[in-house]
DNA sequence: TGTCTGTTTCGACAGACGTCGAGACAGTGG
DNA sequence: CCACTGTCTCGACGTCTGTCGAAACAGACA
């Protein structure tokens, strides 16, 4: 069960314990790459973007497949697989309550990322 | 020449010029998604992700590819493809003086990235 | 000029990705 | 219990991506 060999993704960690130096200050070592290029790439997508978008700019915090499909000129199972792309790479979290499901966005990996890509403004500038 | 059709990237803006809203503030409209997703699919690979990172927290804020290739377990061709990949994505400019190709990040656009991930502290928390 | 080193382009290949249609699963309501 | 709606999984398809080796290009230097 407990597959160790399982590289350990960012949906697994629980973001606030691990820590990212900005990109600009530290070399990124392979390690961390390895664990948040996924969650970029899953960015990388108009798509997943606009998705990503929508779920963490809802009003609750959360947004419903129902509200998020519409919106695209996409099949439902493309949204589905584009969701499921985001709750892996760590992005997103679902819950189903009833008929719905509803996807919430996860703000410590996005301040992590964030963190990441920060730039200082230029010492004493 | 001019090439109307291409649909414009990150490559070609100014970066200063055009802005991102915080992704969980405003959506991302379809245009802006559309702009941005190949910025961060460029660093949703770890090997581009390190590029980007040995590249920008380079003292003197260039690094040469001579120093970049032999970091990786990879050929040159490889690397420079990847390095392609970021410059296509408008995150890097590349300057040939003499013999070596010397890469540097764009900070304006790292900032933008950064801007569009970012959370504020929930409102009074 | 010719040769050498550093970098990029080209062509090829296996594997991953985005999309779809069909079907399976989950919950609600008759 | 059965039908209906919402969501996900599965299998398939064409395209894109990461990697390589071979070859082309650019500068430096003898």
């Amino acid at each position: 069960m407990s597959k160790q060999a399982a590289p350990l993704t960012l949906a697994d960690v629980t973001a606030e314990v691990f820590c990212c130096q900005p990109l600009a200050q530290h070399r990124v070592p392979a390690e961390t790459a390895a664990l948040l290029a996924p969650a970029f790439k899953a960015l990388g997508d108009p798509v997943r973007l606009q998705l990503m978008s929508m779920i963490a700019s809802a009003e609750g915090g959360e947004a419903c497949v129902c509200d998020l499909t519409p919106a695209f000129n996409l099949t439902g199972p493309t949204i589905s697989h584009h969701l499921k792309t985001l709750r892996e790479a760590g992005l997103v979290d679902a819950e189903r309550r009833g008929t719905w499901v509803y996807y919430r966005a996860r703000p410590a990996v996005l301040r992590q990322l964030a963190a990441l890509l920060s730039i200082e403004p230029a010492t004493a500038s």
